[in-house]
DNA sequence: AAGAGGCCCTGATAGC
DNA sequence: TGCTATCAGGGCCTCT
């Protein structure tokens, strides 16, 4: 589910709520998330102060007042749900299974501060959380990730040695964290469509004008998603439980069958798996 | 070294 | 109704 601008979405919201804040506890129901949490995690987490809500491509960055930080992926499924203090039982979590506003299984993880606690919902367990415990490590730990579309190290020279002897197409590019990070299967089809580049195009083929497209429009489609909010496939929501709305501004996503949105197009949206994944395009406008 | 494929896991939906 | 198969937005590992 969640790309770069949910990811995005989840930061804001966490800055705001978290941020200076200390964890008064941390309750753990199932450790098996995509690596499995250490027994020590809870007390390391215990008592340390939030002092930045950061992130990388897809990850969250939590910096802790001793100079470590909490890494957090939200994998396929996984959402942050914040629960506020004023409700009866809060500290021993049972009040909120009988929200309708809250899942009411696979809630895997609370980390509880005085005023609020945010539980880490996750019903296929692709996410993770994992204490990084300084700065030499955190840079470590990303070195294998390619720059954002929004670095300015994410330019034409870049992409051209980057596709220079490769033989893959585009779309599986986009999806390549070492390529670029924080595009994923959604985001990866409608920035193609803004290109007009089919996403089966080898990258040997492509222009110079092409690429500087794909550099431009990487950058819109997902400042663009950030600020309606993320999209809301399947059950994304921000953390106060609200849905996004930039599904409203697919082109392409789950549209296959309908017509082109460009105008003057007459072309109609496919559906093709690239690579195992769905892939959305229109089978005239995007050469 | 690049690229293809498999796998981790649950839930929603489709087809019989 | 109840079974089985297929498909989901990610990332990492192995094999060729």
């Amino acid at each position: 589910m969640p790309e770069l601008p949910e990811v995005e979405i989840v930061r804001q919201s966490l800055d705001k709520n978290i941020k200076y804040k200390k964890v008064k506890n941390v309750i753990i129901r199932n450790r098996n998330l995509r690596f499995k949490i250490p027994l020590k995690f809870e007390n390391f987490l215990r008592g340390q102060e939030i002092t930045k809500v950061d992130r990388f491509s897809k990850y969250l960055i939590l910096s802790l007042s001793n100079n470590s930080f909490c890494l957090l992926h939200l994998g396929m499924s996984g959402t942050i749900h914040l629960v506020f203090n004023n409700k009866k039982n809060f500290l021993t979590n049972t009040s909120f299974y009988n929200s309708p506003m809250l899942p009411n299984k696979h809630n895997h993880i609370e980390i509880i501060f005085s005023d609020l606690k945010i539980i880490y919902n996750d019903p296929r367990r692709f996410g993770f959380l994992q204490i990084i415990r300084d700065s030499n490590l955190l840079k470590k730990r990303f070195e294998h990730l390619g720059p954002e579309p929004f670095s300015s190290n994410f330019n034409l020279s870049y992409i051209l040695s980057f596709f220079k002897g490769k033989k893959k197409n585009i779309k599986n590019f986009l999806l390549d964290q070492n390529f670029v990070s924080g595009i994923g299967n959604i985001y990866a089809s409608e920035i193609l469509f803004l290109s007009k580049i089919n996403p089966t195009k080898k990258v040997r083929l492509l222009k110079k004008e092409d690429c500087k497209k794909i550099i431009i429009n990487c950058k819109k489609v997902l400042s663009n998603a950030i600020k309606k909010g993320g999209s809301s496939i399947k059950d994304f929501k921000n953390t106060d439980g609200e849905t996004g709305s930039f599904q409203k501004d697919f082109n392409v996503y789950e549209r296959q069958g309908l017509n082109c949105k460009r105008s003057k197009c007459k072309g109609i949206i496919r559906k093709k798996t690239i690579s195992n994944r769905s892939t959305f395009f229109c089978n005239f406008c995007q050469k």
